[in-house]
DNA sequence: TAGATTGTTAATCGATTAACAATC
DNA sequence: TAGATTGTTAATCGATTAACAATC
C-alpha cells in the first residue's frame, strides 16, 4: 500500500516547525501547544494541527505536544536524524562561506567535499576542506556515495554542473546561481537567490 | 481609489518571471510566449498569462510578448527600474560573501554599507567597503536614507539587530540568520536558511 | 471536576487550470 | 486568410480556517 500523498507545501512547513521547536529547547522549555508555535512563526494554530496530523498524532489533549518528542518526530520524517553528506560546487565566496557555516551541526547535513575549475584554487584549503578538482567530480562523488549537493559556480555553468551532479547520483540540488535548472523530475532542486527575495520585497516598498 | 490588491504569490513569481526575461535577454532573444516562459519555468502558460494580466495587457495576440519591453513593466511593478542601497550587518562568511556578490548588478541592487560589532573587523575592508561600527548603524543608516538591509550576524543579535534597523527606517529585510524574526507589520522580512531547504528537500530521498 | 488543547470534519476561501472569443 | 497567442471567464482543484467532540 502506498503511503498517503503529503501535499509539498506541508513538507515545506515542516523544517520551520523543527527550527522553532529546537530554539525552544535551547531556550530550556519542555512543553508547547499549536497556538504558541503559530505566534512565534505567524501560523495559525489550526493550520499547524492539520499539517502535523498529516503524519501522526504526537499531542496530549489538553496539555499541547512535548518539545523534544515533537522534534524528534519531525526530524524522523524528514530523515534528518541522520546526517547527509554535501557536496559543494564552486570555491568562491558563496561556495567557500557555506562550506565554512556553522549552521548545519546539528540540523542533520554537513559539507563533506568542495570542489572548483580553476586550477589556481584546486589543492587550496577552504575552512578544514582541501578543494577537489571539477574533473575528477563524478568519481568522488559516487565513490563517496552523495546524494546531496549545493551549486555556487557562475550561472553559465550550472547546468552543466548539474548535469554532472545527477549522472553522478545526486538526488537534491541547492542552487544558489540565479537560474532555472533543468533535471529528471526525480531530482529536487531548491533555489537560493537573494535578489529574488528582495525584489519581492520592493514591490511593497 | 485603492489599488486593486495583488495577492502576494503573484507577486512573489515576478522576479522570477524577469530573471528568466533577463536570461532570455542575454540569449538574444527578442520575442517569446507564454508558454515557452512556462516551459521554462516548470509554471503553465496560463498562469503566467493570468499573473501578468493582474498588472495589464503587456502582449499581443498572435505574437506573445516583447522580452524587453515586458523585463521593463515587471522592473517597474517591482520597483526594480532604481537602485536600492542596501546594508549587510554582519561581516563574517556570509556577510563578506554577500557584500561582495556580483549578482546584484544590474537587478535593483547594491550593497552601500557593513556593519559588525567585532573591534578587531571594524575598520578593515570588504571588497570595497570599509566595516562600520554596528553602534553607528542607526544613525548611518537614517543619514543614508536605507531602506533594505540584509541580516547575516549569529541567530542570538539577529532580533536586536532588527530592531535597530526598524527604527533607523529600514522596511525591507532579508535574514540570513535561522531565526523568525518580529517586526511591525508594516516591515516585510524574508528568510534565506539552506538548512530549511536541504530538509524540505531530504524528505523525498 | 473544570479548563485546556488536541485531532478532525465541514465550510470557506483562494489559487490554478481549461477553454475560448478576440485579435494580431 | 490561416495560424498563433493573448487576456479573461468559468470551472476545478486544493489549501486554510472555524468549530467542536474527545480527552488529558
Amino acid at each position: 500500500m502506498a503511503d498517503k500523498i503529503i501535499p509539498d507545501i506541508v513538507v515545506g512547513r515542516l523544517p520551520i516547525y523543527l527550527r522553532a521547536l529546537q530554539r525552544m529547547l535551547a531556550e530550556n522549555r519542555h512543553v508547547t501547544s499549536s497556538q504558541e508555535l503559530g505566534e512565534r512563526l505567524g501560523i495559525s494554530a489550526a493550520q499547524i494541527r492539520k499539517d502535523l496530523s498529516q503524519f501522526g498524532e504526537f499531542g496530549k489533549q489538553g496539555t499541547g505536544y512535548s518539545i523534544d518528542y515533537l522534534a524528534e518526530q519531525i526530524r524522523h520524517i524528514l530523515k534528518v536524524d541522520q546526517v547527509w553528506d554535501i557536496a559543494v560546487v564552486g570555491a568562491g565566496d558563496i561556495g567557500s562561506a557555506v562550506a565554512r557555516y556553522q549552521g548545519f551541526a546539528n540540523r542533520g547535513m554537513q559539507v563533506k567535499q568542495i570542489y572548483d575549475s580553476d586550477p589556481a584554487k584546486v589543492g587550496t584549503d577552504v575552512g578544514s576542506f582541501k578543494v577537489k578538482d571539477i574533473a575528477d567530480i563524478e568519481s568522488e562523488i559516487k565513490k563517496d556515495g552523495i546524494k546531496v549537493a549545493m551549486i555556487a559556480t557562475p550561472s553559465d555553468h550550472a547546468q552543466e554542473v548539474a548535469d554532472q551532479l545527477v549522472s553522478a547520483g545526486v538526488m537534491a540540488i541547492l542552487n544558489y546561481a540565479p537560474i532555472n535548472l533543468n533535471v529528471p523530475e526525480n531530482v529536487r532542486v531548491q533555489y537560493i537567490d537573494p535578489v529574488i527575495h528582495l525584489q519581492r520585497m520592493t514591490y511593497y516598498l
